[in-house]
DNA sequence: TCGCTTGCCGGAAACGATTGCATATCTTCG
DNA sequence: CGAAGATATGCAATCGTTTCCGGCAAGCGA
């Protein structure tokens, strides 16, 4: 059927041990014979069969990747350059999406472990108890997921929401408030502590308008809730968030950002596309599944096991100006009433 | 290291023959000695071995999929179909990305072939013979792409074309404009003769504003065409251009629906994210996946390769109205100049 | 009781590649 | 000139599973 290192072997007369080498450890085999070798492979079409190679290396060459939700479009980011970089390194991508449900991560990477040579684990939901037993199960690479002792990269508030919170300032903003994602998010809590801090150093308040789940309906209620506060900018947890929270705003007839300054988090490609287009923080996703895939790998071909390297890589974020902030407005209806 | 079928073998105390016997043909082994083996598997935690399995039944148990642009949402769900159903199937998936360059494809699909039972293409922009080489290499199945005598499923423009024009033949609009994707487009083509011939039928007039790219620019390119035109509606290609076609028609302060309805196709979810939300024809993008992959099946588990059955399956479209279509303008101010 | 079928099970040969070890040839230096 | 070392190659074991084939025992009819 299809053309075996024993063909190629017995077309350039020599051993498939020699074969093998010409292929593995090229140094090791003489030089008019690698030649030999090589062209009997090209002419013949040879493809190493990847799972004999792994039955025998261990290695599959194929790494795995979970995400909560395939239809999101930052993980399709992530995906795009985990990719690629998975493909400069000459292996594939086995893509899963969890679902809904965070108690099906762990079966899944059971299940994926035996046959891939590690995970990308992308915004897990997992407790940590859960991330201990996948970590000892295959080497494991976190994506937006903070864990002690876990190698992961992560998108960096700074410079992003710092500079969001000076452009605000600059345009008359005094009272922001954020529109959070879930409590159990780590990158939430950390979020929140930076525009404490920033806001505290730059005299505005902040107020929490609440805890949301990170999807369009969080987004929707995030509007509701916004409209009982008194604030003149919010910044919100995501993207997809600030989209639906807009979409709610402009069913309410509140002027965006004439009456109200939307800052987002991530900038999907959407967020260019409304009109006015989304003001929000710029997250390197694509360098961020790069980073991810390249840390797995280093952790996957180490030789030893017994010392692991494990490394959190935070990537920067930029702040993108576009149309949902501008002025803050001169008065403040809600001002006038007593709460 | 991990548990193989001997150390169950031994456990369970008969040969590996008759342990893999006990999980590939369960009636060729007594109820009792079954049992056992069951039970010491599942007491250590036996996982079979893929490699080892792929190498000897020459089937991976893994099917490819390639997209053209993994950010793009209509595949996202495509994707989310096609892996629920090799779940089921007890598969996995790997998905690549074919990126901008059509003429990566086929390298593509030769890498993938030589590792997967058979492989899902979506939206492909190969031509003839190149799918033919592809097809001659392994199962394959289309999404979105006709081609004679290969397996693959596509929207069928059926009813939801005809039911948006019905639409807006309801709502005045009697100048329709088709915002067109890649001439190359078979599936461009069909919408256009359904188009032309609902027109005639119902007596409405429309014009071809032009071939675009399928992407966001291809979209702006259109709504500045679209101006130049007379028409009172417009159908686009898909979604995301005519989310782009949105977008600049608002920078040109186009009032939509006011002015202008647009009607998209695929209902990605940004679509009723827009305030107005994007009125559109919507197709059964996960059921695409979960029928791709369905249609790959049956072709690669079937025994014999020699009587390939081509199934091609059309699932029906849906108008779904949303905030971009209304009441024809009364007066055309274009109307009054001279072309 | 004998021969045959039937049901279960074990032995062993694959599958295609990698790799430790042995072997053969050639250099090189004392 | 001989031995040690370097270089190049082949042999054969091995990875974990599936599956063909043969054997043993029980059951059955004659």
């Amino acid at each position: 059927m299809s053309v075996t290192l024993r063909d190629v072997a017995e077309r350039a007369d020599v051993s498939v041990a020699t074969c093998s080498r010409a292929f593995q450890r090229p140094e090791l085999v003489g030089e008019a014979t690698r030649e030999r070798i090589l062209a009997a492979a090209s002419a013949l079409g040879y493809r190493p069969n990847r799972s004999a190679r792994a039955l025998i290396t261990g290695r599959t060459g194929v790494y795995g990747v979970i995400v909560p939700d395939l239809e999101n479009p930052f993980f399709a980011a992530v995906l795009k350059g985990a990719q690629a970089r998975a493909h400069e390194l000459g292996t594939q991508l086995l893509i899963t999406d969890a679902g809904e449900a965070p108690e099906g991560e762990l079966p899944l990477v059971r299940t994926l472990a035996a046959q891939v040579d590690g995970i990308v684990l992308c915004s897990s939901r997992m407790d940590e108890t859960s991330l201990r037993e996948a970590v000892s199960l295959t080497p494991l690479s976190l994506v937006n997921r903070i864990s002690p002792d876990l190698s992961g990269v992560y998108a960096d508030p700074l410079p992003g929401i710092p500079t969001a919170l000076r452009h605000l300032r600059r345009t008359g903003h005094t009272r922001i408030g954020y529109v959070g994602g879930p409590p159990a998010s780590r990158s939430d809590a950390v979020r929140r502590e930076v525009i404490a801090e920033q806001c505290a150093a730059a005299g505005m308040d902040w107020t929490d308008i609440g805890a949301f789940t990170p999807d369009v309906d969080g987004g929707r209620r995030g509007a509701e809730a916004v409209l009982l506060s008194d604030v003149t900018a919010v910044l919100v947890y995501n993207d997809l968030m600030a989209l639906a929270l807009l979409e709610r705003l402009a069913g309410f007839g509140v002027d965006v950002p004439g009456e109200l300054s939307v800052v987002g988090w991530d900038d999907i490609p959407f967020s260019s596309l409304l009109h006015p287009g989304l003001s929000t923080v710029q997250v390197p996703r694509y360098d961020m599944g790069v980073t991810a895939v390249d840390l797995l790998h280093d952790d996957a071909t180490r030789p030893r096991r017994e010392d692991p390297v494990r490394t959190r890589i935070g990537l920067p974020t930029t702040f993108v100006p576009r149309g949902t902030t501008g002025r803050a407005r001169a008065v403040d209806p809600a001002g006038t009433l007593t709460p």
